[in-house]
RNA sequence: UCAGAAGAUCGGAUGGCUGAAUGAGCUUUGCUCAUUAGGAAAGUCCGGGCUUUAUGGAGUGACGAAACCGGUUAACGGCCGGGCGGGGCGACCCGACGGAAAGUGCAGCAGAAAAUAAACCGCCGAUGGUUGGCUUUUAUGCCUUCACAGGUAAGGUUGAAAUGGUGUGGUAAGAGCGCACCGCGGCUCUGGUAACAGGGCUGGCAGUGUAAACCCUUUCGUUAAGCAAGAUCAAAUAGGGGCUGCAUAUGGUGUAUUCCACGCCGCAGCCCGGGUAGAUCGCUUGAACCUGUCAGUAAUGGCAGGUCUAGAUGAAUAGCCAUCCUCCCUUGCGGGAGACAGAACCCGGCUUAUAGAUCUUCUGAACCU
RNA sequence: GCGAGUGUAGCUCAGGGGUAGAGCGCAACCUUGCCAAGGUUGAAGUCGAGGGUUCGAAUCCCUUCACUCGCU
């Protein structure tokens, strides 16, 4: 099943400098061939999650919006059900976020995940979300 | 059929699942419905609106911009029409297109000389002189030599550029010195709103290039900034002001000094204003778009009817899948790709990028009838 | 959003209309038993790209690309 509004209604946007800063300088990250994930606990018990695509990744500011959209949309899939409560998430685009197969995409992001030791305990669940998905 | 020229339009289509933003409605914390990226949204090169701010008026200067003429417009460096010059067989295209006779500067190398007219090499030797010879009436004439005075700017290998060009007359040699044509200047007539075009008369020629060197003339602009403008509301903390109460115990300070007394520096509460984070507004109905008609060669303008057509703020306008279309690779099966490119207050332009497709008008060549 | 600057040899920079230069680096030779240092000589440039003005452009003008910086 596609992620209802009602589930992915506890998921906000960190919105400030500060805390993206901070999140990138002090937080955990791993890295994969479609993006690279970094996250930290925060203190308001909210999960959050934001987007990083830099000038240096492409040039083009359709391709990096596309890029923002991929991982908004891949965000919205997984982190839904595969986040911590009260951590901070950002995405940050690579030059293969663009091309790479939208289903290769989820899996990268749940990768990272378990790699992080973040990803709620129910990988059953995961499994048969990404069956109904393909 | 081939090769071109000008103008205009589109710039993937359809469906399914799952979502985002805004608005409206409702049974109001969620559901339904509607809308949701361009021709350049880009570069930020011009011109405006809007907002705040500065400013007594006028002139001069300074700075910046534009420069053929007329029209158009809110305005423009845009657009339209015309003129002139250049390119093309042509349709048509291109042009920073005022002034060098206001002044200053610069012009390497080469070359005789580089900007003001001469010097130099040359040419001539008519005229005046000189050398020699002949004649002779010893004066004159003729020939010759020199290139001295003088005449001259035709010629001088260069250079991007050389002091109007070609022809002819003329002369000792020459020269606008005279003449013809061309070019140029002045005056004037005709046509045109004008730029300008054509004609007539006249002047013997005024005189290099560079103004995208300084500059001159004319016109326009100049307070400064830009929606992160600006307006409203307004936490926490610190500080300011007012009122009330307490303390004036200790200390400092002021009232010349000492004592007393009083005020301030202190603490608590309440109130006030400024104002940061933050929030809201500004924000999309506008020199708007579409259709028709009228005026105008056109740009454009008038009138009538109709339409509401993106408003985000770590920033929505989508993610995934399927079918078709186009292109590429491949014998084929099949595989891959979808031009340039993403609104940020709003308009009018300009410039730059743009796979491919379509339409209209026109030109040239070849062939056929 | 607004504004400013830079682009020249492998690197750092001069040159602001008249033959493209300096320092460091590079190559060869001399010097030394060898190396360093020193000396001599040499090579290496579409002056970011395109167009224009001019007799002539790295230089002046226009367009464009890339990079950097400042304010908010």
């Amino acid at each position: 099943m596609h992620t209802k509004k009602s589930d992915k209604a506890h998921i906000s946007q960190i919105k400030t400098r500060a805390d993206f800063v901070k999140i990138q300088s002090k937080g955990k990250k791993w890295v994969s061939h479609g993006l690279t994930i970094q996250t930290m606990p925060n203190e308001h018990g909210l999960t959050r999650v934001g987007f990083t695509v830099t000038k240096r990744v492409d040039k083009s500011a359709v391709n990096r919006n596309r890029m923002k959209r991929r991982l908004r949309a891949v965000a919205a899939d997984v982190l839904s059900k595969g986040a911590l409560t009260g951590h901070d998430y950002i995405l940050v685009g690579r030059a293969q976020t663009l091309k790479r197969p939208y289903g290769l995409l989820c899996k990268d992001l749940r990768w990272c995940l378990r790699k992080l030791d973040l990803a709620i305990s129910a990988p059953k669940e995961l499994r048969d979300h990404a069956q109904e998905n393909a």
